[in-house]
DNA sequence: GCTGTTCTTGGAAACGTTTCCATAATTGAG
DNA sequence: CTCAATTATGGAAACGTTTCCAAGAACAGC
C-alpha cells in the first residue's frame, strides 16, 4: 500500500513517481533520461507509474539543474514580413521535431529591443540562437552578442564566430542587373532594404559589379535603400521618374514594396514593359499574376530556414568541437516573365 | 574587503550580489522585485552592486520558485500564412512591451502537435496561451486544453471558458453574398477553409443566411471547404466551371488561394468580371493590383492581435477574478473594386 | 512609559530536477 | 578462487531564486 497522497491534486513530481514505484528519485530520473545501466524491470515499473500519473517533468527545474532549457531563441526584425515568416516557419518545424521550443523576439529594427532579447536569451538559458537579417551597425547589440557565448546561426546575416545561411543576394543582384544591361538599359534604379542589412549590401555589390564588368559607371542616386514600412517606395519612384534623368528600368523588392512601385508607375502614367522595365526580388502572388507578369529573382526560403535550424542543432548538440563557420550559400533563380524590354529609343 | 570571489568568472548570482553589498539574499530579492518597506539606502546600495556586476536573475530559478515564467504560448497552425503572421506580430509587440516572451508553436493542423504543445505549455509553466484558429473537432486537444487551467484567449476560435477575439466572419460572409445576390447572381461558389475552423463555419453561415433572406436555396456543391496547402483550389474551380451548372460568381480566400483561382479562370478562358464575378476574403497586394482590381472583404488583423494580447495579459494579472468570456467582435469591411458585374443573360 | 502596530532586515526552507558519490551485486581475467 | 572492473541502485547535495518566519527598531495611541 502506498502512503497517503502528499500532493492533493496538483501535478505529480518525480518524487511522487519514485514513491509510488517504490524506487529512488535518481532511478526515475535516469529512466526518463534514457541513461544506460538500467534493468528492464526497473524501467518497466517506473514507466508504468509515469504513465499512470501522467507525470511530466518540470522544465524550470530541469533547466535550473542541468543548464539546458530545450529552447531556441529566434530574433527577427518583423515576423509579419512573408520573407521572414516562411523561413521561421520552416525553422520552427525542424526545431519542433528535435524537441525544442522556439522563442520569438521581434525587434522591429530597434537596437534596444535587440539587446533586450539577448538579455532574455541569457536569463532563460536558451540553448541556441537564430539571428535573422538585421542592421549590422548596431554596436551595442554586437557587443552584447559577443558576451553571450552561445551556439548561433545567422540567416542572411553575418555573425562573428558563427556560421550563416544565406541566399546568394550578390549573385542574384549581379544576374538581374547584367540582364537589364544586356537589354540596353543604362539607368537602372535599385530599390532595396536598408544599406546596413546584409542582403541589401550584397545586392548593391552585385549591382555594381555588373556595371563594372560592362564598363559602366554607377549613378548612386539610382540606388535607393528603403527605410522600413511600405509607402516610402512610392515617393522615391515618383521622384526618380520626374527627375531630369529618369531610370529606364527598376529593380525592387517584392514584398511590401512592389505594390507601391506599381502605384507610382500608374500615377505617373507609365507602363511596363513598354515605358520602363521592372524586375522584382522575391517571388510573390502579385508578381506572378500582375499583367504583364513580372520577372522575379527568387530563392528557397523554406530551405534556408531548415538548413539554419539543422546547423544550429548540430552546434547545440556537440558544442565543444570548434566547427567551421563558413557561410552556406543558397542559389537564387531568375524567373523571366514579361516585365522587361529594351529601353525606348530617345 | 570582500572575501575572495566564489564564482571565478561565471555569471553572478543573487548570492554574489548580497555578499558584495553586505546584505542578505532576501533583501536583494526584495529590491529587485520592488517590494514595499525597503529603505532608500538599502535600495541604492544593492542597485549599485547589481549594476556593477551586471546581475541578471535566472528565469529558471524564478520560474521554479515562483511558478511564473513570464512566458506566453502562441499556438498557430501556420505562421507563414500572412493572415496569422500579422496577428502574431501585433500580439508579440504587446506582450514584449509587458515583459513577456512569446513561445511559438506551429501545429500544421496536426492534432498530435497541438497536444504536444499543450504539454510544453504545462511543463514550462507558461503564464498564458494564445490560441489561433484551428480545427474544433480535435477532441484529444480539447480535453488536454481543459485540464490546463491557464488563462487563454482564442483568436478566431472558440475556447471553452475563455474569451475570444474574432473578426465578424459571419457578417462579412453575409454582406458579400447579399451583394452578389443583389447583382442577380444565383449560383455563387464559396471557397473557404476547412469547415471545422471557426472563420469558415461562420462564413458559410453568413452565406446561407443571405440566401435564406433572399428566398433562395443553397446548393451545397458550391461550397468548397479547402484542405490546407494551396493548389487544391485550382482543381476545385476547374471542376465547378466545367460542371453542368457553373457558378456565375466566386467568393474565395485571398491568401494562398486567390492566385490558384485566377489560374483556373485563365486556363478555362474565363474573364472576370464579364464572365464571372470574383470577391476575395482578406485583402492582399494581388487583389489590389490585379487588373481589374478585385473586390475584397477585409478587417484589421493587427488590431485583433493587439486586443487578444491585452485581454490575455489582463487575465494573467488578475487571474482569480472570474471574468466574462464573451467574444469580442471586430467588424469586416467590404471594399468595392471592379471584379463583379451582373451575371450574363443566358 | 507601556503596549501594540508597522517598518525593515536576515535566516532558512522550499521549488523539482540532475548529478555526484557510495555501495551492493554481478561479471571477467588470471 | 581472488581481485578488479563493471553494472545497477539509492542517498543527498546541488542549481538560483522566492517566500515564510522571526526579530529588532521605530512609531503611534493612551
Amino acid at each position: 500500500m502506498a502512503r497517503t497522497q502528499p500532493t492533493p491534486s496538483l501535478r505529480p513530481t518525480i518524487r511522487d513517481v519514485a514513491a509510488q514505484a517504490g524506487v529512488s528519485v535518481s532511478s526515475v530520473s535516469r529512466v526518463l533520461n534514457r541513461e544506460p545501466h538500467i534493468s528492464p524491470e526497473l524501467h518497466a515499473r517506473i514507466m508504468r507509474v509515469v504513465d499512470r500519473l501522467g507525470f511530466e517533468p518540470d522544465s524550470a527545474a530541469q533547466a535550473l539543474r542541468s543548464r539546458a532549457s530545450n529552447t531556441i531563441g529566434c530574433m527577427v526584425s518583423d515576423i509579419s514580413n512573408p520573407l521572414y515568416s516562411e523561413m521561421v516557419n520552416a525553422a520552427e518545424e525542424e526545431l519542433q521535431r528535435a524537441g525544442y521550443v522556439l522563442m520569438l523576439g521581434a525587434t522591429r529594427h530597434a537596437e534596444e529591443r535587440e539587446t533586450a532579447f539577448i538579455s532574455a536569451v541569457r536569463r532563460r538559458r536558451m540553448d541556441g540562437l537564430l539571428l535573422f537579417a538585421g542592421d549590422n551597425t548596431h554596436r551595442d547589440f554586437t557587443s552584447a552578442l559577443a558576451t553571450l557565448d552561445l551556439p548561433c546561426v545567422g540567416i542572411d546575416r553575418e555573425v562573428p564566430g558563427a556560421p550563416s545561411v544565406r541566399a546568394d543576394h550578390r549573385g542574384g543582384g549581379f544576374e538581374v542587373t547584367r540582364y537589364l544591361i544586356g537589354l540596353g538599359h543604362r539607368r537602372i534604379a535599385l530599390l532595396t532594404g536598408p544599406a546596413a542589412v546584409l542582403p541589401s549590401t550584397e545586392r548593391v555589390a552585385g549591382y555594381r559589379q555588373a556595371h563594372i564588368e560592362a564598363g559602366l559607371d554607377v549613378d548612386l542616386d539610382l540606388v535607393r535603400p528603403q527605410v522600413h514600412g511600405s509607402g516610402i517606395a512610392f515617393s522615391d519612384v515618383c521622384q526618380l521618374l520626374q527627375g531630369p534623368a529618369p531610370p529606364t528600368a527598376i529593380i525592387t523588392l517584392g514584398t511590401h514594396m512592389l505594390a507601391s512601385v506599381m502605384d507610382a508607375l500608374a500615377s505617373n502614367g507609365i507602363r511596363y514593359p513598354s515605358d520602363i522595365s521592372l524586375v522584382c526580388i522575391g517571388d510573390t502572388d502579385l508578381a506572378r499574376h500582375a499583367t504583364p507578369a513580372i520577372s522575379t529573382l527568387t530563392w528557397d526560403l523554406s530551405e534556408i530556414g531548415r538548413i539554419a535550424a539543422k546547423t544550429l542543432l548540430e552546434r547545440v548538440r556537440d558544442g565543444d568541437q570548434v566547427q567551421d563557420t563558413r557561410p552556406i550559400y543558397l542559389p537564387t533563380r531568375f524567373i523571366l516573365r514579361h516585365s522587361c524590354a529594351e529601353p525606348r529609343a530617345k
